[in-house]
RNA sequence: CGCGGGGUGGAGCAGCCAGGCAGCUCAUCGGGCCCAUAACCCGAAGGUCGCGGGUUCGAAUCCCGCCCCCGCAACCA
């Protein structure tokens, strides 16, 4: 039986289309449940959209339509992604779906009683903005955007006992029960935690969520705030509403399962809520905790923060179009720091394609297999040993996966082609078959390199790594699991290649 | 004294936690090759590793102080 995976990506708003930020990280993740599967395990890939939202309603009247009609259209913007980036996800969840209102009432009472506390909030609130401001974040008193003089609102709401866990999740954390990558990241939740932490709110009143969200079970007067209506999809989307066993009961519980894989992907600017926040919910609940979670950093664009005001918001639709989903992917898995901000300039990308893509990757394969063509009949000749350090350079891919190191994997795989490209080079194939020398044993080492190749592209450009196993003359269908296909001499002599009319990746023309 | 990240050849970054020849990608210059998408390979030039001090045989790396840039600043994801 194959060992579960759970692995998910955040749910943004809908409020708005989806930006490169949101795809960074959905193409990260996406890598790593690629991976994942490769290495022979059952993966549940999961994301979804946050559709509870006040800021929903809000663009909903915005737009001039019914809040449900406006979520629909939108998360469907969203899911889109999966198309538009290649995603491998085996699930999407909506947070207006039946099965999300009930998993989520279903934890708020499963915490326990004294964690959750009726108090007085009271607040700077904006009736233009319909959001409370802290006092710093005003303008001369006056609300930045609106330029008036907020209310002091107070109402009564639900509070989340946090301060209660203080201890337990300063422990979960500074042991390393739970993986945070990078370290970085896990220094900054420590010092986090221990500056003292409060309890939080947890509800809104009926009234001001506008009627839109989940209610607050046994108190229809009061709807969920974000974190009881949002969070909690990670467990929803694993059906934890049913009684019996569920997808939540194999992947999340996992029984009898000594080692649980649980993963959550995240931006910087949640990683609070998820490793302070979630996990005080989930153990006050008496729930498992996720067992890793990977922080990505924020895309700027041309050295900026990405902002409607600055009108630099770019859509991974159209950059895909310009440029194919697997340079997309490739550029944010290997050109931006897993675990830092990262730029992104239209500059750079270009650059990126045409030396790393066009010029490395495209024309290797290109390199290889019109020789195996020209010299070898389209046949792969007999096996010779292997004269690129696969084994070390699988040890390194894999340790560098492993930890969320896409940039290190990508500069890896380059490592790799430029292996491949100096022996072509140093060995000069066309001059030993001018001088009637023997090439066979050159050949299969190169197009076994290549094939290895392809196989470390899986994850990154699966798309680019297929094409060439079938240029190969593989069945990328046919695939046994990376701990067999990583092995030396896979590739049968004999085998036909297949090599394509197109080029992998067209040269850029302006 | 709020928190975090960053300041490394022209550009973008790695190296720092566990001190030991300053590395990678791109750009530039010179040479080679002709299998390949005018691609590829080799070589060269280019850096006071933000500044000042300290520890050490030895510091980009550890310690102290300072300057600059970017996020976040807690019921605002």
């Amino acid at each position: 039986m194959k060992k579960p995976y759970f692995l998910s990506l955040t749910i943004p708003y809908v409020n708005a289309s989806p930006h490169i930020g949101y795809a960074l990280e959905a193409v990260q993740g996406d890598a790593m449940a690629r991976y994942q599967r490769l290495c022979g395990k059952d993966v549940f890939f999961v994301f979804g959209t946050d559709e509870n939202s006040l800021k929903n309603v809000q663009a909903a009247q915005k737009a001039g339509k019914p809040v449900q009609e406006f979520v629909d259209e939108h998360a469907e913007a969203f899911r889109e992604l999966e198309t538009i980036l290649d995603l491998s996800n085996t699930h999407f969840i909506r947070t207006t779906e039946q099965r999300h209102v009930d998993g989520s009432q279903k934890l708020w009472n499963l915490c326990k009683k004294e964690d959750i506390y009726k108090k007085a909030y009271r607040g700077l609130y904006c009736v233009g903005c319909e959001i409370f401001y802290a006092p710093e974040e005003l303008e001369n008193g006056l609300c930045p955007e609106h330029q008036t003089r907020p209310d002091v609102v107070e109402e009564e709401n639900y509070f989340f006992r946090l301060s209660s866990y203080q201890k337990e999740l300063k422990q979960i954390i500074g042991d390393g029960l739970i993986k945070v990558y990078p370290d970085s990241r896990k220094n900054e939740m420590l010092a986090l935690i221990d500056k003292g932490l409060e309890d939080f709110s947890i509800s809104r009143s009926l009234e001001r969520a506008h009627g839109w969200g989940i209610p607050v079970p046994g108190d229809p007067s009061q709807i969920m705030y974000v974190w009881f209506d949002a969070l909690t999809n990670y467990l929803t989307a694993l059906d934890f509403h049913k009684e019996q066993s569920s997808p939540y009961t194999s992947y999340w519980v996992q029984p009898g399962e000594e080692k649980r894989e649980v993963i959550h992907v995240l931006g910087k600017g949640v990683a609070r809520f998820h490793l302070v926040y979630w996990l005080g919910m989930l153990l006050s609940a008496g729930l498992q905790l996720p067992t890793s979670e990977f922080i990505h950093g924020y895309i700027t664009v041309d050295g900026q923060k990405m902002s409607k005001s600055l009108n630099n918001v770019i859509h991974p639709k159209k950059l895909v179009e310009t440029y194919g989903i697997d340079a997309v992917r490739y550029y944010f898995l290997g050109a931006i720091s897993a675990y830092q901000d990262g730029d992104f300039s239209d500059v750079r990308f270009r650059e990126i394609y045409t030396s790393h893509l066009v010029n490395g990757v495209g024309n290797l394969t290109s390199r290889i297999l019109s020789m195996i063509e020209k010299y070898q009949n389209n046949l792969i000749p007999h096996k010779a040993d292997d004269l690129f350090d696969t084994v070390g350079f699988w040890k390194k891919y894999q340790e560098a996966i492993e930890r969320f190191a896409f940039h290190d994997v990508v500069h890896n795989i380059q490592t790799l082609v430029t292996a491949l490209d100096t022996t072509i080079s140093e060995e000069k194939p066309w001059e030993l078959v001018r001088k009637g020398q023997p090439v066979e044993a050159l050949f299969y080492r190169l197009s076994e390199g290549l094939r290895h190749l392809a196989l470390a592209l899986l994850p990154i450009m699966p798309q680019t790594a297929e094409n060439i196993l079938v240029q190969l003359g593989l069945d990328p269908k046919k695939m046994d699991v990376l701990s067999v296909e990583k092995e030396w001499g896979r590739l049968e002599p004999g085998t036909r290649i297949q090599r394509a009319e197109e080029v992998l990746f067209p040269r850029l023309t302006s």
